[in-house]
DNA sequence: GTAGGGTTAG
């Protein structure tokens, strides 16, 4: 924990002072006035050289040690990244006012893990200081972080004890750290009795809607927003472009957008672009992108994400390498998207030399690239390289291993499925029902009949994973394939009326053609006809049962005829 | 004091 400095000695700098001017080729005395502004201007420009040139002879000429100078080379420091040099500069700061306090504290918040700044609160406390409001604003902006909400209840309290609670900047931020740490409620408790409501305020409750996926409330908010006479801001678009469910509602937005004049805005552009990839517009998110003057990295990776995802993996590849001749430097983000689309169009080679470039900058491995790269060399066949990425990441999650037994499950390979479900549980990852889904597929693609049976018992009855549609299907395509046909057909009678169940009658025709079971075959093309009265493969299933059957055109005509009666008749029965 | 970018099936 921090300590602040004991008293040093320091001189006096009432007047004028002799320091360096730094930026200038000449050596004068500079008055503490002008030793501020450039402090604040390297602030501001986020020169560290400078900076530290400048901080270097204020230390030579004693200066460091006092409050005023310390605050501001804390803020500079801290603007520059360097929390080190922040916390040497309020260690030897002799009598730290309650700025230089929370110029260290706001200093820990943005750049630390948010658990010095509690801690500086509490030395604060012991050293009889009162808090202010400003103080405040950092600790909770740490609590926030942290997601500490007991924590955050307790300063709330002390903030009301203080009768700070309705300033509407403190009001913003408690509504912000209530929704960053999933209180909606009490965001919307303090939101409702702030008197004053300004757009930060309808910000944070709109985000804390959208960050909750609550999409209609966020929406509501808005239209309230304006409507109480408050006018959007780039915080408000890039909230609620987010939320934006089907295009019409997006290009609504993007009206607004471009009426205030921020369609140009890196992060209000990045949204739109995001809005539009999500809606499958991937042209008008490519348009989106084309506007920004400046694009960052997020642009950059919004776009390259969005080409991938909606299946354009070429085109992503395309705007990776424009991107490398810029000379912007990829991060894990940008790989994880790269990678995703090295698998959907088989670039292996691309994607191992991503690989290989993440190794050389030595990012250590998260487990979204990770799981990206075990999906990439199992969908390309290597499986074992697949099984290595596994292994060797320091954290798996429930999607590395559903990925890696989805793809031993298309191999058929039960022996290795079973192996990475027990390695899994052993792990403490719950299986999903994608997991079971891929461990049905593998039972059916090896006719393991007992196995799959067990299995589809077991997932709801030790895992508490519910039954879909889809696992239904797979259990009736298990069943008929190992020529089970009346448990497959008691299977399907117990499926809900889905359209997914389509899935399901086709499963049992095929399985009554590879059997030649005249009779399910023929229930089954019935009910075919039903769900679906100008399905091709039915009726190329029902031709195959009947020429296998010898029975020739004339009488499947016929019996065309005759099934088309029959559904009509006991369309509703069950089978 | 508030905002944007990444991974699993068929």
């Amino acid at each position: 924990m921090l300590k602040a400095a004991l008293p040093l000695n320091r001189r006096s700098f009432t007047q004028c002072t002799a320091v360096s001017d730094v930026g200038h080729e000449c050596e004068e005395l500079l008055s503490r006035e002008v030793i501020q502004n450039r402090l604040e201007e390297y602030t501001c420009s986020k020169d560290l050289k400078l900076g530290r040139h400048l901080h270097r002879s204020i230390v030579s000429n004693g200066l460091d040690t006092a409050s005023d100078l310390g605050d501001y080379l804390i803020r500079m420091f801290s603007s520059c990244g360097s929390l080190p040099e922040a916390d040497l500069i309020f260690c030897k700061i002799a009598k730290p006012s309650l700025y230089s306090w929370h110029s260290i504290m706001s200093a820990h918040a943005l750049l630390g893990d948010g658990l010095t700044t509690i801690n500086l609160f509490h030395s604060l406390e012991q050293q009889g200081l009162k808090p202010c409001k400003f103080i405040f604003l950092s600790l909770l902006t740490a609590l926030r972080k942290l997601k500490c909400l007991p924590e955050g209840r307790l300063v709330h309290s002390q903030i009301l004890s203080d009768g700070l609670d309705s300033d509407v900047v403190i009001g913003s931020t408690l509504i912000d750290m209530y929704t960053k740490c999933g209180s909606l409620d009490e965001a919307r408790k303090v939101f409702d009795v702030l008197p004053n409501l300004n757009v930060v305020s309808w910000n944070a409750m709109i985000a804390g809607f959208v960050q909750q996926q609550d999409d209609t409330t966020a929406f509501e908010f808005f239209s309230k927003m304006q409507k109480s006479g408050i006018q959007p801001t780039k915080f408000t678009f890039s909230c609620v472009l987010n939320a934006c469910i089907n295009v019409d509602q997006g290009m609504q937005i993007h009206d607004q957008v471009m009426l205030s004049m921020l369609e140009s805005d890196v992060v209000v552009g990045t949204a739109l672009m995001n809005m539009y990839a999500k809606c499958g517009c991937v042209a008008e998110a490519h348009k989106a992108f084309d506007r920004l003057i400046h694009p960052d990295l997020a642009s950059w990776n919004a776009i390259i994400a969005g080409y991938s995802q909606r299946g354009y993996g070429s085109s992503a590849l395309e705007l990776f390498r424009k991107m490398i001749k810029q000379n912007i430097e990829g991060d894990l983000i940008t790989f994880s998207s790269v990678i995703n689309a090295c698998a959907s169009i088989g670039a292996i080679e691309v994607g191992r030399l991503v690989y290989n470039e993440i190794v050389a900058k030595r990012l250590e491995l998260d487990v979204v690239v990770g799981n990206s790269l075990i999906d990439m060399y199992a969908k390309s066949g290597y499986l074992q390289e697949a099984h290595k990425i596994l292994t060797t990441l320091s954290s798996r999650d429930l999607v590395s291993w559903n990925t890696l037994i989805a793809v031993y499950a298309q191999h058929g390979n039960c022996r290795l499925v079973q192996q990475c479900l027990w390695d899994m549980i052993k792990e403490g990852t719950k299986p999903d029902e994608r997991t079971f889904l891929s461990i049905l597929a593998a039972c059916s693609h090896a006719g393991s009949v007992e196995s799959g049976r067990k299995y589809f018992v077991s997932m709801v009855e030790d895992f508490g994973v519910t039954h879909s549609a889809d696992h239904f299907n797979c259990m009736i395509d298990l069943l008929g394939r190992s020529g089970h046909l009346k448990d497959a057909k008691l299977f399907l009678g117990s499926v809900p009326e889905l359209p997914s169940s389509f899935t399901g009658w086709t499963s049992l025709l095929a399985a009554s053609d590879k059997y030649r079971n005249m009779e399910v075959g023929r229930q089954s093309f019935g009910r075919l006809s039903v769900l679906d009265p100008v399905c091709g493969s039915g009726y190329v299933l029902m031709s195959n049962i009947f020429a296998g059957a010898k029975v020739d055109q004339r009488s499947f005509e016929t019996a065309k005829a005759s099934e088309r009666c029959w559904c009509f008749e006991s369309g509703r029965e069950s089978l």
